[in-house]
Parts: C-alpha cells; structure tokens; sequence
DNA sequence: GAGTGGTCTAGACCACATA
DNA sequence: ATGTGGTCTAGACCACTCC
C-alpha cells in the first residue's frame, strides 16, 4: 500500500483528507469521523496506518478520540496561543544589545530571598540593553544562582536566550518557564535608557525558570518600550506539522 | 509483554524512563538515546511499542529523531510559552461580565475595512466589561462579520469565548488565532468604565481570527486595567502528558 | 555495507461504551 | 453482545547516514 509515484507517507494523507473535509465545515464540532475499521477499507490500509494519521490530526487539536465511542471533530484550541521569544525577538529588523553589567552579588541573602531563590545567598545579576537598530527597545535584567566551576562566558551573555544560559551554568535541568506580562511604570533611569519620557509606561515581562522538583533556576525581566516592542502570539504552531 | 499488575502501558514507562534520565542530567542536549534496536531489547518488546514512546517524549520536546541517525535529547523548547485564555479568565476570583452593548453596523465600508474585513459592510459589535468580584478589569470589544441567517444568540454573547463565537456564527470555520499585547493609553470613556485614573495606561490585549483561506472572520480587543489584569503563559502544558 | 530511523502489515487481546 | 478505540507483536521493506 506504500505509494510510489508521490512521495508523501499514506497516514499523511489521510490525514490532510480528514483535515480539508472539517475545514470545509462538512464535518462540525462534535461530528464523529469514520471509525479506524471503516478507514482501514476506504483506504484499504492497516490498522496501525489509520492510527497513525488519526494521531496526527489529534496532536493538531483536530480531533479528540474516546475509547469506546469514536473519534469527534473539535474545533482547533484558538484559546491556547503560543508565544516564541526566539521569534519575537529575531523579527524584521536587526537586533542587537550592548551588556550593561555583570556582577555577583555575594552573602546577600535578603537579596536573594526577594527574588526567590531559597537557601542561597551569591545571585548573578546580568543586565543588558536590546537596541533595533539604534533605538533602544528594552531593558533586561537577569538573575541566576552562583553555581562554583560553571563560569559564564561572553558569547553566552552576549547572545543565547535566558533559558539556555541557565542550563549552561547550573546542574540541574531547567524544565519550565513561568511567564508575566504586565504594565510597568519606568524609573528615571529606565527611561533614560530607553530614550523616553519618564512618565510613559513599560510593557513588563518576567520570566521565573525552575528545575523539575520546582527549584527556581533563575529569573528574566524585560522592561520594553512601549512604542517599540510588542508581544506576538498565535495558535497556529501547534498544527504546523499538517 | 503488557503490564499486568500496574495499568500504564510498556510505552509510557519507556518514555517516563528516559524523561527521568534527561532531567536528571544523565543525558544531556544532544546526547544520543539509545537506538530503538537496542530499546526493544532491553524492555525485551517490539519496535512498534518503543517507537510509540519515543513519539510522546518528542512530541514533549525532550528528544528529536534523525533518520539515520539517531534520537537526540534536546533541550525543552523554554522559549515557547503557552497563553491558556481559559485558565488567564477563570483562574480563582470569580469573574462576571456585564453586556454594554450589541450592534450591527450597516453599510459602512470605511468601518470594516478598518478592522481588516474586506468586501463586507455588515459588521456585529460586541462590547462588555469584564469583573473580578465587584472590580470592573477590562473592557472586552468584539467584531465580526454580519452573516445572515446565523443568530447570536444571547447567551453566546454573555459566556462564551471569542473563537467560540466566531465559529458559531460564520460559515468559515476559524483555524488560526493572532495576538498581539501591548501597552494602550485609556480614553476618558474606558477610564470611567475601568473606575481608572483617566492619565493611566492599560494592558491591550488584540486578537485576529482567520479562516483556512487567510480571510479575517473576527477581531477581539481588551482593555485592562494595569493593576488588576495580568497574562500568564508558561512553557509547561506541551509535556503536560507525560 | 552496516546501522539507523520511517513506514507499513495482518493479525491479536484488552478496556470501555452502548444497547 | 457488539462495536469502538488502546495496546502490542513479529515481522518486512525502505531511505538515509556514515564508514
């Protein structure tokens, strides 16, 4: 059953078959599609081939499948919006950031309590300016617990994304980033730095990376130009593979 | 070879194992796993079964496939957040809208094109303040396409979300969803609904709704209040499975 | 040529839903 | 009891990478 003269795999297929007819709004939300039995002999397939293609549509957020029952059209989750830093930030026009300070804060453990590390008292502060162009756009200020014999080097500050200079300078494994987004208010030198008017608000954003067992690794904020900068958020990664 | 005395399946073990291993710091970006040969033989199944949970921990992030080659662990995508509206609207204090406002706007080219809706004149509007408890938080303003003979019905326009809406009421069914979020100054009229300094800004919140074919089928703003409204999204739902 | 993942088969037994 | 999806097998051939 394998094609030949295409070169597109039969699950795939299938699978744009069954995306084009609910995207055609033939079949709605909650509609069932064809069984996999019914699938296997309308395109004269395996079970396992079926399954496949259903597995896709499924991971699309196209289809929900329950045991026992069938597999249901659900319209796409337009409410679960994906945000990509890496893409926000290399959009367009050229990027580039100037380093402000780098500095460990030592035996401060007030310091390092207000930022939510727990039981340790030497924090790595590293604050940036992100220009495109030559305007300023943000401010980012970042802050990693010390870990001894895991020096950080100038290509990392300079250029990788926050959670990657985590990993590089902790042991343990950075597995999820909690995110928010607010409206800040500038402070003199904010606004300085940003070229702006000191009574004109920010849009604040604040990263908090942690460990599995829910150890803060480290912390991201950026005050953004609010003219300058703006988040971008869309849906559509999620089926991207369709 | 299935589990008897535990109900999870050989697969999830498998992919728990490994996800285990990765974020123990075993392995680490861009080691090899080991091969799916050798997978089979020490869980002692078949290749099917290895392969299904190798997918789960790709599809988590934690490792990438290369044909002929290998699979490889990669560093979970940090840098791609997940905005949840559902969770942002509902999460702890009970939230309440109040409807200000239905209108359909007529024969008002200028209007529409406006808003980014092409060869159409007939647009609905949809205004209401959005309450946690007794505090009003934002200003929620809806368009979209007038479509014949598809009601809104009311209680769509009270409690249900904006892709829900839109798909309810267009023929198209809407498959992709784009968000920008930004800093907005308030208009003496939001400020007064917000209970607002009219000088303070506000959160804005804009989302575009878009049909298979790229036609724009909606278009949802808000208005926050900047101290009572804030996004969260976090890296975290894309492995919530595993 | 040897090793790897990608696709696919033709079965099997199970758990769950519905009537 | 029947029909559905969930799991799993023991193979097969293919495409690709690397030596």
């Amino acid at each position: 059953m394998r094609n030949r003269e295409n070169l597109i795999p039969v699950y795939y297929r299938l699978a744009e078959d069954i995306k084009k007819i609910i995207e055609s709004g033939v079949l709605k939300d909650g509609d069932l599609i064809p069984t996999e039995a019914q699938l296997c002999e309308q395109y004269a397939i395996s079970r396992m081939t079926v399954r496949q293609g259903l597995a896709l549509l499924a991971e699309a957020g196209l289809i929900e499948t329950v045991r026992g029952k069938g597999s249901f059209v659900t319209r796409p989750r337009l409410n679960q919006l994906v945000i990509d830093l890496n893409h926000n930030a290399t959009s367009k026009e050229q990027i580039r950031y100037t380093l402000l300070g780098v500095n460990l804060i030592r035996n401060n453990g007030e310091f390092a309590e207000k930022l939510g590390f727990t039981g340790e008292a030497n924090v790595i502060t590293i604050k940036r300016l992100m220009f495109k162009g030559n305007l300023p756009v943000a401010i980012e200020e970042k802050f990693l617990r010390y870990q001894k014999g895991k020096p950080l080097l100038e290509t990392q500050l300079e250029y990788a994304d926050f959670p990657e200079v985590v990993a590089k300078h902790q042991e343990s494994v950075p597995v999820r980033n909690d995110m928010r987004i607010f409206v800040a208010a500038l402070s003199a030198e904010q606004a300085n730095l940003l070229a702006a008017e000191g009574s004109q608000p920010a849009l604040g954003i604040k990263q908090l990376i942690y460990s599995e067992d829910d150890k803060l690794l480290g912390v991201a904020t950026m005050i953004c130009h609010k003219d300058r900068f703006e988040l971008k958020a869309t849906s559509y990664p999620l089926s991207g593979r369709l």
